[in-house]
DNA sequence: TTAGTAACGCAAATGAGTTGCACTTATATA
DNA sequence: TATATAAGTGCAACTCATTTGCGTTACTAA
């Protein structure tokens, strides 16, 4: 599914519009490696574009699934691009995500095998986040 | 090591001064099962103890190696205390940590195997995290 | 006992994220 | 194409956790 089939679609479904704000923030975690803060996203707009409308749209975004919320070294709401296999309301996430320490940037390793533990020691396990932290490989190699 | 010469032998390590505050502030880790928040910890002193006093508490004892931050569901700072196996500035903590959706607590599973993957796909890995959710012992029982 | 310094209490600041509201604009459909 | 509806925007004010500055208090070591 190309990027424009990916709005249309999901857009509609969702009932979001396509302004022109929306268009361009989707665009960016397209085109994005790594994961994005509000604040990076303001940063890539003009002033006028308030943070109460990057907050909304960030908050639509992960409910209609085109998004989902990653880690963040200083606990700040922080967004990735969702994979294919994510469905709105339903996030199908089953990767683990890495902090590098150097360029400070959160990568998801869609590759990485979660533990399937259900249970332990009598604690019923929902759902498990790994988050890794160490160089990544681009840092890695400078 | 009990109670008294842990705090006798960390304090004075650190340069701690064992005030009343503070060794309360401790005694209320060590007696608790669970984690605590600076806003439940504020709940459990009289009201002229004041906040800037228990987060600077909360890092000192951090620093120190008596107590480590764990994760909360609403991204606050949340601490518990550390089994003997911490040192100072160098936490050695090698277990999951498990929010129940139920009661919103966070608990320490210290037997919890983490994966001992040192590097993935080149991201040389340097420390890992477990996060678990779902429903804890005592809530699943009720 | 006393000097030095960690810790304290209070008040003010910071900064991320939220909310209310009036205005604008995309979309659907007549 | 005109119009109605509802989603999205911009602005300002707010909340709330955490931090910081500063003058005072109280441990600790000598
Ligand atoms: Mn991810
Ligand atoms: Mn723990
Ligand atoms: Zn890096
Ligand atoms: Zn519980």
């Amino acid at each position: 599914m190309d990027i424009q089939n990916l709005i249309d679609n999901t857009f509609k479904k969702y009932g979001l519009k396509k302004t022109i704000f929306r268009k361009e923030l989707f665009k960016l975690f397209y085109d994005s490696l790594n994961s994005l803060s509000a604040k990076e996203i303001s940063k890539q707009f003009s002033s006028s574009t308030d943070k109460a409308s990057i907050y909304r749209a960030l908050d639509s975004f992960e409910k209609s699934g085109l998004i989902h919320q990653v880690p963040d070294k200083n606990n700040l709401l922080r967004y990735s691009l969702c994979k294919s296999e994510c469905k709105p309301n339903n996030h199908a996430h089953d990767h683990a995500h890495f902090l590098c320490s150097v360029c400070e940037e959160t990568f998801c390793l869609d590759d990485f095998k979660l533990p399937s533990a259900k249970s332990h020691n009598g604690f019923l396990i929902n759902h498990l986040k790994i988050i890794m932290e160490g160089t990544c490989v681009r840092c890695k190699s400078i």
